[in-house]
DNA sequence: TGACACCCCACACGTCTGTGTGGTATACAT
DNA sequence: ATGTATACCACACAGACGTGTGGGGTGTCA
C-alpha cells in the first residue's frame, strides 16, 4: 500500500490543501490554489490535483466545487492507538486501532447532559467523585445498565437490577446497599458515557 | 454562556450540515441544502443560515462558496447539571452548573491521542480494563499526575511518583508493584482525560 | 530518438453559487 | 394593533467555478 512519491512542487501543493482544509474548514477552489502559488492559469493546478488524484493523495468529485477531498481519516476524531512504540514523530497508521468520536456521541441525542458524581457508591465501577457521567434523558432501562435515578429528588447514579419482581438500584461499593425501587425513585436516564478530566 | 435554542426544523438543517461536513468533507451549498429539504427557493435556505448565524451556531464567509462553517463548541457543549429536578421536561437553567466541551477536549492539543487500556493496574483510580485515556503527547510530567509510559516498547498508564532520588511508575492497584524508572522507560505523555462509553 | 512525466500558459463555455429584491402566511408577545 | 420571529416562495444577476481544448518548455529514461 505504498504510494507514488510527490515531487516537491506537487508536496507543496498538497501542504496548501491540507492547511486550506485546516484552517478554512473547507477544500479551497482550483482558482484559490493558482492563487497561493501564482499560476496564471487554472489548467496548471489542474494538472497537479490530477497528479495527486493518480498517486492516491486526493480524491475530487467531479462537477463540484470545493471538490478535493484528502484522503485521510476522520476530520472529527482522535486516533486510537492500540500500541505505542518509541521514538515516533508521527503516527505510524498501522498501530491505528479505530477513531475516538465524541461529537456523534453528544450531536445526535439532544437531549443529553452531562452530571457531575458526587459520592463514592459507584467507585468499584470505575465512576469516582467529581467524574462526570454523560446521560441520555429517558424513562425507562434495561437489567444491568448504569442509570440516574431521582431518589425522593435527589439525583444518583447506580446499576439497574432486579431481584425477583422488585427492581433495585444497586451501587457498586460494598459500604452501600441496594436500594429498592418504589414509588420515590424514578428513571431519569441512561449513562452513555463517563469522563473524568485532569489538569 | 448564553445558548439560543434552536426550531426543530433549524436543528434539522443544521444537522444536515454537520453530516455533510462529515461525510463528505466540505460543506454543503446552498442549493444542496434546498435540495435535501425539498425547498424550492434559495432564500428560504438562506433564511435558515441566517437564524443558525443570529443564534452562534454557524459562520458564513461572504461570497464563497461552500463557507458555512461550523461553530464546534456551540455544536458539542452539553450542560452539566448540578442536581436534577423531577417532573422535568425541560432543563431548568438555574440547575446548569456549566458546559462540558467535549470538542476542546479532542481538539483543543494537536498531538492528542487516546489509547485503550488493557490490564487492571489502574484500577482504583477508576481507569478500568477498555477504558480510553486521552493522551497529550510529551516527553516529560510532574509528580503525581497520571502517565502514559513505555517499559520495553510497552506502553502502560501509571502515576508517577518520586522516592528520593528515584522515580516510580505507581499502579492504583495493590496487587501490583512500583517500577522505578530507568532508560528502559520512557514517558510518552499525560493522560488529561478518562473516557468510557456504555452501549 | 521517442515516449513520458513534469511544469507552466491562454482562453472559452456552461453551469454553479451566493446574494438581492420582492412576496405570502402563521404564531406570539407587547 | 404592531412588531418580531418563523417558515416558506419566485425570480434575477454577476461573478465564481470546474472543465475542455489548445499551446509551450525541460528533463529523464530506454
Amino acid at each position: 500500500m505504498d504510494k507514488p512519491k510527490l515531487t516537491t512542487k506537487q508536496r507543496e501543493v498538497l501542504k496548501f490543501i491540507y492547511n486550506a482544509v485546516k484552517t478554512d474548514h473547507r477544500p479551497p477552489t482550483i482558482r484559490e490554489i493558482a492563487a497561493y502559488f501564482g499560476f496564471s492559469s487554472t489548467g496548471t493546478v489542474r494538472d497537479y490535483l490530477r497528479a495527486l488524484v493518480d498517486k492516491g493523495y486526493v480524491k475530487i468529485a467531479a462537477n463540484k466545487s470545493r471538490a478535493i477531498e484528502l484522503v485521510r481519516e476522520a476530520l472529527f476524531a482522535v486516533p486510537i492507538l492500540g500500541r505505542v512504540r518509541a521514538g515516533l514523530p508521527s503516527l505510524a497508521v498501522e498501530e491505528i486501532e479505530g477513531y475516538l468520536n465524541l461529537d456523534s456521541l453528544v450531536f445526535s441525542e439532544e437531549d443529553t447532559f452531562a452530571l457531575r458524581v458526587k459520592g463514592d457508591s459507584m467507585i468499584e465501577a470505575g465512576i469516582m467523585p467529581d467524574d462526570l457521567v454523560l446521560v441520555r434523558r429517558q424513562n425507562a432501562a434495561q437489567m444491568g445498565e448504569t442509570i440516574v435515578a431521582l431518589i425522593n429528588e435527589e439525583a444518583t447514579v447506580k446499576h439497574l437490577s432486579r431481584r425477583g419482581n422488585d427492581y433495585y438500584l444497586v451501587p457498586a461499593n460494598p459500604n452501600y446497599t441496594p436500594i429498592k425501587v418504589d414509588e420515590n425513585v424514578s428513571i431519569v436516564g441512561k449513562v452513555i458515557s463517563v469522563v473524568r478530566r485532569f489538569h
